[in-house]
DNA sequence: ATGAAAGCGCTAACAG
DNA sequence: CTGTTAGCGCTTTCAT
């Protein structure tokens, strides 16, 4: 059997609290004790058990991540900043894949609350009612990661869509482009979608230019909507000279079916996305688009989710976004 | 606090074992108790305590995944697999980014030996002799996923490689292709290099066509070094007419240097890549690529831990793959 | 059919 | 500085 705390005990011939407070380095014991007591776990090659230590602590160094789909470029990249500082923080993480499915989020829920973990990640899942109501319950410290919540319980982390829309319209501007059409996501997305329409049409009347529902297609975010948005626009073409694409995956969808047109990008028609996901430098021309920090939100939010862990008051952040320029997009 | 078992009794005034029992649906208790009992942990808000669980019986229904780097297409969606199944079967999984790093993945064995997972499974991990070993001192079962070890003594999941490579050579030569380059990766990989490698020349030899060290070339799998073998490829031009590339990500990279040289694809040389990923459909021209079953791997690796958890002998697992013909080899 | 009680391996008072 | 002991919440004999 593998051995415990007692079998330490015995062998370094002291009693179990001594190993245990050597094992923890709380003060109270020499150096001599010390001693024999890391060489009795040495010799043991004795592990602490982490089932006990969570069963009378109450931490228990393990957190939940609930996310719609790893498989996808821009959940993978998050869950990687995530890990990364869970692991730099000697945390563990359980991922939990929703598929966006209320149900088995629910399942979850009661998953991550049996195990005890300490704290959940959220991340791009929309926040129903019955969903908060639960996470509430858990009562454990929540992050939302690239989504947000109209109750603002829980603190997000995420960049300002609305902000890097307008600064992608504006972008293609201030390129001399007038008749700029978009590629939406669904609008109801309060995150991916509406905002960056709102922040796309703003950029349009705030620079004197017209907005014409006509120049505006709604996909849903992923490669084949893109590439029947692009159809769409192109038929009944007004004459644009840019698109703004309010993601990469649509974007590449958009270069499709532009190619397969004869139309070239960018001297036909400049394209900017938005997300910078790595599919962005892979896609011919490689893509000009508006990057999200993915590996960041991750990142930062883990940290403030063991923050809040620790008892300490922890506040939404907003994270920088960026135009990465690459060949997309022409001035005209 | 969280109710416990002994609240669930008192309430449903009958003792803990009784409890326990319904709980883990055993034999041993009269219909109206059930309800009794049932009735108390609904009012009471019950959820058992997995740590304790896990304490005292002897599984904890998590597992451990070690996997090199989370964000990247073939890991992703093996990783999505292995999760779907470990939810449909009642267990959860903590991921564990190695990024190749072997004091990391050293780290994360202790890790999970001290969470005390039930199983372990390792994705695309070259497994050094420290690594097994470690392994093998845990006691848990292991499954390898798109990887091997050399000494055998853990099931494995995976392709045919060097068959796969054979056949997507064969492929080409059956579009009437006689001089085929291939770009290759790194041939000490014991799973995606060599045996590519070698189905590629065996593939040649059998066809009566000469394997030129020069239509060789190395990258490392990924964008980047498909761009630069491509150039090289191009640079000491023998007129190859196709090529058969290692990854999608580096056919990615050829098709983009094809492009930017003004090599027409397919009409001017044919590629075939290797591993299927979401790219594949993404790259213009769609590319034609031999594919491999990354959710099935995922998910039937999970399948294989379990049933070795459950202590059935298991073994290792040949998948299927299959050439999905898109529009990047024309018939020559 | 049901209960009492002995741990699982560990931490945290409380005594010395 | 060190040991004793009482649980943490649950499962599992062993009785009844």
């Amino acid at each position: 059997m593998k051995p415990t705390i007692k079998d330490v005990a015995r062998k370094a011939n002291v009693s179990v609290a001594t190993v245990s407070r050597v094992l923890n380095n709380q003060p109270g014991y020499s150096v001599e004790t010390e001693k024999k007591v890391l060489e009795a776990i040495d010799e043991l090659g004795y592990h602490p058990n982490a089932l006990a230590r969570g069963l009378v602590g109450k931490r228990t160094k393990t957190l939940g991540v609930l996310i719609p789909r790893i498989s996808n470029m821009v959940s993978s990249q998050i869950m990687n900043g995530i890990e990364d500082a869970a692991h730099k923080n000697d945390h563990s993480v359980i991922i939990c894949n929703t598929d966006n499915d209320g149900q088995k989020t629910m399942v979850y829920l009661d998953v991550l609350r049996e195990k005890r973990v300490d704290g959940i990640i959220v991340v791009s899942e929309m926040l129903t009612e019955e969903y908060a109501n639960k996470l509430v319950e858990l009562k454990v410290p929540v992050i939302l990661i690239s989504t947000i919540d109209e109750t603002g319980q829980f603190p997000h982390i995420k960049v300002n869509d609305e902000q890097a829309a307008y600064q992608a319209t504006e972008y293609l501007i201030s390129k001399g482009h007038k008749n700029i059409a978009m590629i939406s996501g669904t609008p109801e997305d309060m995150v991916a979608g509406k905002p960056r329409l709102d922040g796309y049409k703003k950029a349009l009347r705030e620079n004197g230019l017209p907005v014409k529902e006509e120049n505006i297609v709604f996909g849903d975010f992923w490669f084949d909507s893109g590439k029947e948005c692009m159809e769409r626009l192109l038929n009944n073409n007004q004459g644009i000279t840019a698109i703004f694409v309010a993601s990469d995956e649509m974007a590449a969808g958009a270069l499709s079916t532009a190619y397969k047109s004869g139309i070239r990008v960018p001297e036909d028609i400049s394209i900017i996305g938005f997300d910078n996901t790595q599919l962005a430098e892979m896609t011919i021309p490689p893509l000009t688009t508006v990057s999200q920090p993915f590996y960041q939100m991750g990142y930062k939010g883990l940290k403030l989710l063991l923050k809040a862990i620790k008892g300490k008051e922890v506040n939404s952040a907003i994270l920088p976004h960026v135009i990465v320029e690459r060949e997309t997009v022409k001035k005209v």
